[in-house]
RNA sequence: ACGCCAGUAGCUCAAUUGGCAGAGCAGCGGAUUCCAAAUCCGCAGGUUGAGUGUUCGAGUCACUCCUGGCGUGCCA
């Protein structure tokens, strides 16, 4: 036990989205449909286009500011309210490059060393990667930490950044006096149908940097790449369906596929196997495809009418950035304070 | 900062004395299959890092620059 004082804000989410390539199916089981339950339970959410973290690595300028705009079309098409929730980008608060150098001189070396994401990222170019890319976690911590965010929607793979996010606020307290200062934000344990993979490959993630367009299906995707996709995802041998979930056992595309009906219709693994299982894939796969796209193209329409009018999405993050910054500009004055900034 | 080596398709690499830029893998399409996979058949893929020069002709030779790797020095 810690006899330290804890934390005693409100709950807060914070989670962001990189603005780099398109998004998919993936990006919508894993992240975006949760943050919109997330807002129907209740939850303050904020949720920002996390441009500073898109030029750790090489992006083109030209492209940048839609690819922002076309992330945060997205939120908004999924059903995130700007009114409930708050919608932005990252850039447009100052809090988070601010709150990211202070966070610099409290981390230490060693904790960004063993981040594996780094590793796998710089592998051995290492040399020449950029610090930011090395900085990553640090600036992560800064976003959820700059609105005192208690829970974080994260995958398996963030766990680690989050931890890191916990021993900065841990350190940041004790090192400054200041117990309870910043919240030791939690991860917000993913459903099922979370993690969804390759429809080429299911021992891989559905990546957006994956070379066959196949193995993923994009959010911008019409009905019949959809339904193409879905037709021409890897099953295996053994033809038909389990009719159990220990039937999955070694089945990984045929998991997957599953995964995502069960995603889609709310319904359990087990009650899809028992209403498809023996079932051969040349009736499941149209009726996956036939449930993905009702899901589906309301989303697609609605996120292409926003980006046919960008002024309207600037709008919505103009207002977002607003209502980001009179959360965290208070947080910032305090640490301003804690450390011992000269104030004008 | 200096020296050496390298840069060719998404990736790994070929291309003889200067003589039509190619292969494997990956990708895409078709056949096949309940759907896929495997297998066959086919398609596509390039400013040879950029530029200048020599030449009838440059991936190849010369020069300049860019990028990366290795080595040495400098800051100390």
């Amino acid at each position: 036990m810690t006899d330290v004082q804890s934390y005693s804000g409100p709950n807060r989410v914070f989670s962001g989205i990189q603005p780099t390539g398109n998004l998919h199916l993936g990006n919508y089981l894993g992240a975006l449909k949760k943050f919109v339950d997330l807002q129907a339970a209740g939850w303050t959410g904020i949720y920002c286009v996390v441009d500073l973290h898109a030029i750790t690595q090489p992006h083109d300028p030209a492209l940048l500011p839609d690819q922002t705009r076309q992330i945060a079309a997205a939120m908004l098409a999924c059903g995130l309210d700007p009114d409930q929730s708050t919608v932005f980008v990252q850039s447009a608060v100052p809090a988070h490059a601010e709150l990211a150098w202070i966070f610099n001189c409290v981390a230490r070396m060693g904790w960004l060393e063993k981040m594996t994401q780094f590793k796998d990222k710089g592998g051995e170019n290492s040399e020449r990667v950029s610090v930011g890319l090395f900085d990553y976690p640090v600036l992560q911590a800064a976003d959820i930490l700059a609105y005192r965010a208690t829970h974080v929607p994260v995958g398996e793979d963030q766990q680690q950044h989050l931890e890191l996010s916990r021993n900065i606020a841990a350190r940041f307290n004790q090192q400054y006096d200041a117990p309870g200062f910043f919240p030791e934000p939690e991860a917000l344990i993913e459903g099922p149908g979370a993690r969804i993979m390759s429809l080429k490959d299911g021992s891989k993630k559905m990546s957006k940097s994956d070379p066959s367009d196949l193995s993923r299906i994009n959010l911008v995707d019409d009905r019949d790449t959809i339904a193409r996709k879905i037709k021409k995802a890897k099953t295996d041998l053994l033809g038909d369906l389990p009719e159990t979930e220990d039937g999955l056992e070694g089945r990984p595309e045929v998991e997957n596929l599953v995964g995502i009906y069960s995603a889609f219709s709310g319904q359990s693994v087990e009650a899809v196997l028992a209403e498809f299982g023996g079932a051969g894939f040349g009736t499941f796969k149209p009726a996956l495809a036939e449930l993905a796209i009702s899901h589906l193209a309301p989303i697609t329409e609605r996120m292409r009418a926003y980006m046919a009018d960008p002024a309207e999405i600037d709008r919505a993050l103009q207002k977002g950035a607003e209502k980001a910054h009179a959360i965290s500009a208070p947080v910032i004055k305090e640490v301003r304070d804690v450390i011992g900034f000269w104030k004008s």
